[in-house]
DNA sequence: AATCAGTGCAACCGCCGGTCT
DNA sequence: GAGACCGGCGGTTGCACTGAT
């Protein structure tokens, strides 16, 4: 695809005589050099001291969805889509944590490939369950978001991931913590680097997944899906078992 | 070949929460 | 404590591209 910079002067100049639309080369080229020099803080300051004719919020954007190192370009792979349907499915909209979660993507571009690929097939968990099943018999399935933990009709734990999920489970019913909302929970996990594997597409060993550790925590704490309210304090707690759990792993 | 509608995506905007003065 | 400032987030816009007619 062609460069947006090679295409349209989209908005041409905005308040102030301050340069908008498309970015050039050239305005690239000063604030790529001005960020590895300066970091990438003080925002509102650096047009002027890099020589921007820009406002300091689409120098941010610009940096962050384009220029930063370690972004990927190009098409999102069949992995990194069905990670973001889970995570879609888990926590809404909440663009920046899901990209925190796919390395190398953006919210800007998460959002983006949601907006105009995957709300209109509107995947859902069970359609991922029901594709995953039938492509692999190594993989396990998630179950189906709305079940809820020790329901009369959940199938007896086998597998050894299933055990972990149990056991993950009942140390956070046991340790329950009222503080814990969805981005600190996320924040326990590490990030992964290979998404098809980190990211619990293969369960099959013996510890807890992260899928695993998703769906605990939808299936105990969203409210959404019915999880109660948990009264207790000891998220320092939780934080050690992580660090445990990380060891162990 | 021309026109039109749909698509993809970079960029902008308004809002909000945290920090500083 | 109050107001200003700033960074970050999600929603939306606008335009080039593409395919259908």
């Amino acid at each position: 695809m062609m460069e947006r910079n090679e295409r349209s002067e989209r908005g041409g100049k905005g308040k102030g005589n301050v340069q908008r639309g498309t970015w050039t080369a050239e305005e690239d080229i000063k604030l790529v050099s001005y960020v590895k020099a300066h970091g990438d803080k003080k925002w509102r300051e650096l047009p002027a001291k890099s020589g921007l004719n820009r406002c300091g919020r689409s120098c941010r954007l610009r940096w962050l969805n384009y220029l930063r190192p370690g972004i990927k370009r190009g098409n999102i792979s069949e992995d990194e889509e069905h990670l973001i349907i889970r995570l879609h499915n888990l926590l809404g909209n909440r663009w920046s944590i899901i990209a925190g979660r796919i390395p190398g993507r953006t919210d800007n571009e998460i959002k983006n490939h949601w907006n105009t690929h995957l709300s209109k097939r509107s995947l859902s968990i069970d359609d991922l369950n029901r594709k995953q099943t039938h492509s692999s018999d190594n993989v396990s399935a998630l179950p189906p978001a709305q079940t809820a933990p020790g329901s009369s009709t959940e199938p007896p734990v086998s597998t050894p991931a299933e055990q972990a999920r149990d056991s993950w489970s009942s140390w956070i019913l046991e340790n329950a913590v009222s503080e814990l909302d969805t981005e600190q929970f996320f924040s326990f996990l590490p990030v992964s680097d290979s998404v098809g594997t980190d990211f619990g597409l293969d369960l099959d060993f013996g510890f807890p997944c992260h899928d695993s550790k998703f769906e605990v925590y939808r299936e105990c704490l969203d409210p959404q899906i019915g999880g109660e309210a948990f009264e207790s304090e000891d998220l320092e707690q939780l934080l050690d078992f992580q660090a445990k759990l990380l060891d162990t792993e």
